[in-house]
DNA sequence: ACAAAAGTGTTTGATCTACACCCATGG
DNA sequence: CCATGGGTGTAGATCAAACACTTTTGT
C-alpha cells in the first residue's frame, strides 16, 4: 500500500506601512526550496507533522524554525489533499494548512535568510505546488473575518489607538474607512476599552490608548475553542 | 517511526417533520462500531482515506457505502489532529471531517440497518472518540453559515414553496419567522426566482412554487470551488 | 496663529420588526 | 361563507454613510 504524508503549513500575514503609499501593504514570508519538486521555487513554511505533536504545535514549532516567527493569533484554515497536489515521484501529500497574523514587531524579529523573503500579496511570485491557491483562499479568509471578528488584534500590541486600529482595516481591505463612523461603531460594538492614557509627541491631539476588551468574547469559531481543539 | 493514520468522516445533516410539533428536528445517522476501542458506541460514519481518492471523492465513498446517501452538499468541517484523539493501543488518527446536507426524499432511500440510526442533535448518545465536539462544531457551523448563505437549499428539492424553505430555516435555528419578513428579505437577496408554476391541493390559496437562482454566485466559501479545491 | 488629526453632531436613506390587513382556494 | 395559509402595506426603531463642525495638541 503506497504512503500518504501528512505535511502541516501556515500562511502568515503581516502588515508593513509604505514611505509613499496612503495603505500599508499585507505582506507574507515565503521560503525558497532547496529540493526537488520545485526547486529554487517559493513555497509556504511548513513540514510533516511529527507523531508526538498536535496539529497546531506542529504549525507552531515549523514556524520557529523556519522563520524564527511565533504567531499571536494561529487557526487551522483547510485541509487539501488533491490526488495531484505533488509530484508523481514524491508520492501524495495531504496538508493542513493554518494562518496567522503577526505584528510589526515580531517581523524584526524574525529571522533574516537568504531562504526566507516577504511578499506582498499583490505581488507573489510562482508558488511551488497548488500553495498559490492556499494563499488566494488564506487572502479572502483574512479579510472576510476582518469584517465580523476581532482578528485585527493580531497585528497591534498591547494597546493602540483607534487610527491604528483603522489603519489595520484599511489597509486589509486595501481601501480607506471614514474616521468618525469606524470610531462609532467599534466603540459600539464593546470589543476595546480606554485605558485612560494618550499616546504623547504625535504634532496634534493626542489620541487616546485602547486595549481589547477580553471580557467580551466573540462567538467567531463556535464550540471549538484551542483547548476543546485537541481534546 | 510511529504510523500516523488518515481518516475521513462527515456530520450529516437531515430535516425530519413531526407529528406533534410545529418545527422539524434536524438529525444525524450514527453507525455503531463493531470494533474496539468503544464498540458498541455510535460513531460518524468515516473510512481510511485510500490512497487512490482525494478527500472529498473519500467523504463520498464511505457514505455511500455505510449509508447509502449521496449528499448534494459536501463541504470540509475541520481536521482533528490532537494527540488523545484515540486510544493508546490503535495508534494516532487525523481525522479530516466533511459536513453534508440530504434532503427527505434521499433519507428515504437510505441504508436500513441496524448499525445506522438516525438521531436528533438535541438528543444524542454517548459518542465514541471526540464526535461529540466535532458533531456541536458541525451544528454550529450550519446555524451560522444558514444566515448568510443559500445552503437551505441542500435540504429541499428541484422546487420549493416560500413556507418550505422558511421551514428549513425555522427548524436549523429552532425558532419561528415571521411569514411576511422572511419573503421579503429572501426575494430581496434575489437568491430565489419564481418558476411560474403553483402547488395545488393545499385547501387553502395555492403557493407559488421557486426554484434557486443559479446566475447569483454567493460568495460563501471563496476563491475555493469544487474543482479548484482538488488542484 | 496654523496645521493636522482627534473627536462630536446631524441629516439622510436603507433595512429590520411587528403587526394589521387583503387575497384565493378547499371544504 | 368560513377557515387557512399566501401575500401586501405600513409605522416605528435601528443602523450605516456622508460630511460639517468643534477640540486639542505641536510647531
Amino acid at each position: 500500500m503506497e504512503r500518504i504524508d501528512l505535511a502541516v503549513s501556515t500562511v502568515i500575514f503581516a502588515l508593513r506601512p509604505e514611505p509613499h503609499r496612503d495603505l500599508m501593504t499585507l505582506r507574507l514570508p515565503l521560503v525558497r526550496r532547496i529540493r526537488e519538486p520545485y526547486e529554487g521555487r517559493w513555497a509556504l513554511p511548513g513540514g510533516l507533522l511529527s507523531p508526538d505533536r498536535d496539529l497546531e504545535s506542529s504549525a507552531r514549532a515549523t514556524l520557529v524554525r523556519t522563520t524564527g516567527l511565533t504567531p499571536r493569533y494561529l487557526e487551522q484554515l483547510y485541509a487539501f489533499g488533491g490526488l495531484d497536489r505533488s509530484a508523481v515521484e514524491t508520492g501524495r501529500v495531504v496538508s493542513i494548512v493554518y494562518w496567522a497574523l503577526v505584528h510589526a514587531d515580531e517581523v524584526a524579529q524574525a529571522i533574516d535568510s537568504d531562504n526566507v523573503e516577504w511578499f506582498a500579496v499583490d505581488d507573489l511570485p510562482e508558488l511551488a505546488f497548488d500553495h498559490r491557491t492556499i494563499v488566494d483562499y488564506a487572502v479572502w479568509r483574512l479579510r472576510n473575518k476582518m469584517e465580523y471578528s476581532r482578528i485585527a488584534h493580531g497585528f497591534l500590541g498591547e494597546t493602540f489607538t483607534l487610527a491604528q486600529l483603522r489603519q489595520v482595516h484599511e489597509a486589509v481591505r486595501g481601501s480607506a474607512l471614514d474616521p468618525a463612523n469606524f470610531r462609532r461603531q467599534i466603540l459600539a460594538s464593546d470589543a476595546i476599552e480606554d485605558t485612560g492614557r494618550r499616546l504623547t509627541g504625535t504634532s496634534h491631539r493626542p489620541p487616546r490608548l485602547y486595549r481589547y476588551n477580553t471580557a467580551v468574547q466573540l462567538a467567531d469559531h463556535g464550540p471549538l475553542t484551542p483547548s476543546k481543539e485537541q481534546a
